[in-house]
DNA sequence: AAGAAACATTTTATGTTTAAAATATCGAAA
DNA sequence: TTTCGATATTTTAAACATAAAATGTTTCTT
């Protein structure tokens, strides 16, 4: 299709207007790969262990810090709000997946935890969910997976930038 | 980091799993800039113009497609649920944004269409999000965009050849 | 020690998203 | 023609997400 493009020399104006439209088209199929992941990784999930993948997520916080993290710390890192994770550590604890234990010494915070069945579980999901991605992000060389960290971090950037 | 890694050679199992980490960071990863895009674009949407994302969304749809399209279609371009579209595309008729109209020889159908003061208000927007998607996405020579879009190309392969 | 401000969490109200059920239409075969 | 399967959309129920108000605790300042 470009090999048709007229030969008129772009100036600075069209230029960007023409860059403008790259970044559309790669935050296009930034969006789209992630949703597609992301949407994969939710119903293998919800079919083989029959979780979602926010209390997924909770729980992985969770496996990263044997210690404990408190709500907040947990909302902090999940990017949600303090009330959704409220709810879902509700039903989590529910099912008995993890415990809320006061803190001594601070009666305001909770300490959340996995309990021994949540580890136990835990630990069988994650590896499944491990392959999945593999399976997702397909075959890449270590140079490849750099620049595209690199990139990312980039963007990252760019972003955290603009609103603080 | 990596500079006091043990001096064993790698056997096979160890590789894979070094590479399992490598792919489970690069999710992540790309997970947090999507989702720092996307809050940003949402809270922008919100405060410049009073609409959410889907909203607009849906209506972007509609731009690209001056003839109109289905619910059906707007489902399957959007990536979302058949009864998503639904409630989306009520709000937007209420404000009078987009029609539905009757599709001659087909009762089933509706064809959704922008309405003039539709197609007025997405202009505006339009200008105003793709500056946005710009200054998200940062500084990025031709060559990267072109490498950052094969690899997700790639990306998108993969995954689409999982469950189908 | 008392009051004010900050903190940690939960509750409430509202809205989004999905899967699945319900409703209605269409097309084709018996 | 009638019946059956496919199609197009809407409705419903459950989970998730946010913002804002409410509750209780801690810390700081005086």
């Amino acid at each position: 299709m470009d090999a048709l493009a007229d030969q008129t020399p772009l100036d600075h104006e069209s230029r960007i207007e023409q860059d403008d439209h790259h970044a559309i088209r790669l935050w296009l199929r930034l969006l789209t790969c992630t949703n597609l992941i992301e949407r994969h990784l939710r119903s293998r999930l919800r079919n083989d262990f029959d979780i979602t993948l926010p209390r997924f997520d909770l729980m992985a916080q969770l496996a990263r810090e044997p210690k404990g993290l408190t709500m907040g710390d947990l909302s902090q890192r999940m990017m949600v709000s303090g009330g959704n994770v409220s709810g879902i550590a509700t039903q989590l604890e529910r099912e008995g997946l993890i415990s809320r234990e006061p803190v001594p010494g601070n009666r305001r915070a909770f300490c959340v935890t996995l309990t021994v069945p949540g580890k136990k579980r835990f630990s069988e999901m994650a590896t499944a969910h491990e392959a999945w991605i593999v399976d997702c992000l397909g075959e890449m060389t270590g140079e490849e997976y750099e620049r595209m960290m690199a990139m990312l971090r980039q963007i990252k950037v760019s972003v955290g930038g603009i609103e603080d």
